[in-house]
RNA sequence: GGCCCGUUCGUCUAUCGGCUAGGACGCCAGGUUUUCAUCCUGGUAAGAGGGGUUCGAUUCCCCUACGGGCUACCA
């Protein structure tokens, strides 16, 4: 059997990173087998859908290299692939559900029903429209063909529901997941789902199992919020007379600390972001925190799914080779933005170094550095093993750019001392005298100097330090006067000498 | 409340009846780097509780507790 396998987020809003991983999950598992990764939209909510939410959806898959085979905007055979636009299909399948006795409408309106809800609720019970009540309501099974009729002529408003479970029947209904194993339920303990809604539009369930089928879905993977949801899907394949895929509900992202699933708030709460790209002013993504694709792919992936080695740096590549469904945790995992920061790490270390240069260049633009002869390989060499963002570029690298003109109070409090500027005034002539501008020239002149005279070199490193530098980090000395160059290092020390 | 799912170091996880319970993040200590970071070495810390089954249970079963999800004309 194919593998097909589809991600169908709802445009409401940004991604968020469920979301993404679930997305993950199915591009590894299509890849894996040599399947297909479908992206459909769920757009059947018409009042709550975002317009740019779409876009949003398709840029994020984008950036992290996990692309859809098919999709909206890339369409193979079994499209459309926005639920809007397969309004008919639906249509013409409620239909074999009413003709087949499966489904029926209902004409009880949303008051009717919150009516019916407070009644129940005041008896401290909550109303349930199923096989028990279902004759009592206004629709199709309780009044006479004529008077549904009459009301339809009369554009009464209606809805379809599902018709979930009858008496008398079994209510025993054994489903599999392939992550769970077997789950039983009592189907005379489930509702009589809407299917269409007064709109003419179908619910999630109806268009779900419909396009699942029609699309030759093999697997359907999704979020854990949808397994209480799987009794009455299969239930739905049953009465079409389809083949159910199979299913897997993955367990849910839950917040770092605290209660419940990570929501969108947590990212302000916590201080990290929650969605993969920027989505408006107030909130910002992974992205443009300075996580790269890599790293967010290999953390997610490994939230929730282990391939059971010791290793655990991988590319998309690895991780679709290695992906199983047999491998995905049962229960739900917490965020940890601080791992999820060391695989940024790991992965911005390993990261080509003309990407880094690329990203360098551009920050200059913004930052309106001129040109300054300072070569951004070379300034990407002494410092990409430092970052752990990508944004940490600028604090790790703009001495180079920019000559200090603050120095870090405490530095010069503890390393400038009273001699100190007697001492670099001799470094600098010893700078001058040297033959070429290798940091390892330079290092040996110095510490040659440091021996002939006497002075420890504690007494120049750190001085040197705050002149080229400003503070008492960075990398090594001897590396930066080689990067700023001759010219450029002695003027810094000059300058410090006559300030500080 | 009802229904469903889950439970190994603080966190992510390995273990598919034999365990001195392994790895990673974090944290702590030491080393390298005459700085900081990287890197290396070591340390810290766990199978929710109670019953079974078994020669033996983290592993299988039951109960309890706790956590999570669902319970919309939202997905």
């Amino acid at each position: 059997m194919s593998v097909r396998v589809r991600f169908a987020p709802s445009p409401t809003g940004p991604l968020h990173i469920g979301g993404v991983r679930t997305a993950l999950y199915n591009y590894l598992f299509a890849k894996k087998y040599r399947g297909v990764f479908v992206l459909r939209v769920e757009d059947t909510d018409q009042s709550r859908s975002v317009n740019r939410a779409e876009d949003y959806i398709s840029e994020t898959l984008n950036w992290l290299g996990i692309t859809p085979d098919e999709s909206p905007s890339n369409p193979g055979a079994a499209g459309p692939y926005r639920q809007s636009q397969r309004k008919k299909i639906y249509q013409k399948h409620v239909q074999l559900l009413v003709g087949s006795g499966n489904a029926y409408l209902a004409f009880d309106t949303p008051a009717d029903l919150q009516n019916l809800r407070e009644v129940a609720a005041q008896k401290g019970k909550r109303f349930i429209y199923n096989w028990e009540n279902r004759k009592e309501h206004k629709n199709s099974l309780s009044l006479s063909v004529e008077e549904v009729n009459a009301l339809i002529e009369n554009n009464t408003p209606y809805v379809v529901r599902f018709k979930s479970y009858s008496k008398g029947a079994s209510g025993s209904l054994s489903l599999v997941d392939k992550i769970r194993g077997d789950v039983v339920v009592d189907t005379s303990l489930l509702d009589d789902k809407i299917l269409v809604k007064q709109d003419g539009m179908p619910t999630y369930h109806l268009a779900n199992v419909v396009d699942d089928h029609l699309m030759g879905i093999s697997h359907v993977i999704r979020g854990e919020e949808w397994l209480p949801s799987m009794a009455l899907h299969v239930l739905l394949y049953n009465a079409f007379s389809w083949k159910a895929p199979v299913f897997a509900h993955v367990p849910l992202i839950l917040k770092p600390t605290g209660k419940g699933k990570l929501s969108k708030r947590d990212g302000d709460k916590f201080g990290f972001p929650v969605f993969p790209l920027r989505w408006d002013k107030h909130t910002l993504g992974f992205k443009e925190a300075g996580y790269l694709p890599e790293a967010m792919v290999n953390y997610l992936a490994l939230l929730g799914w282990n391939p059971g080695g010791k290793e655990e740096l991988f590319s998309l590549k690895d991780l679709a080779g290695l992906f199983s469904l047999d491998g995905i945790t049962k229960a739900g995992g917490r965020f940890d933005p601080e791992r999820c920061k060391w695989f940024n790490q790991q992965h911005l270390h390993k990261k080509n170094s003309a990407f880094i240069e690329a990203y360098l260049d551009e920050l200059l633009q913004q930052k309106g550095v001129a040109n300054t002869g300072v070569s951004t390989a070379a300034v990407v060499g002494l410092v990409q093993k430092r970052l752990t963002l990508l944004t940490d570029l600028w604090d790790e690298s703009h001495f180079f750019y920019v000559a200090p003109v603050v120095y870090d109070e405490k530095a010069v409090r503890k390393e400038w001392k009273e001699k100190t500027p007697g001492i670099l005034s001799e470094i600098v002539k010893v700078i001058e005298r040297a033959p070429n501008e290798e940091a390892e020239t330079s290092r040996a002149a110095i510490k040659l100097w440091a021996g002939e005279n006497n002075v420890s070199l504690r007494n120049i490193m750190a001085p040197l330090r705050i002149a080229l530098v400003g503070a008492l980090n960075g990398p090594d000395v001897f590396e930066i006067c080689h990067v700023l160059g001759k010219k450029n290092s002695l003027e810094r020390i000059r300058s410090a000498i006559s300030i500080l």
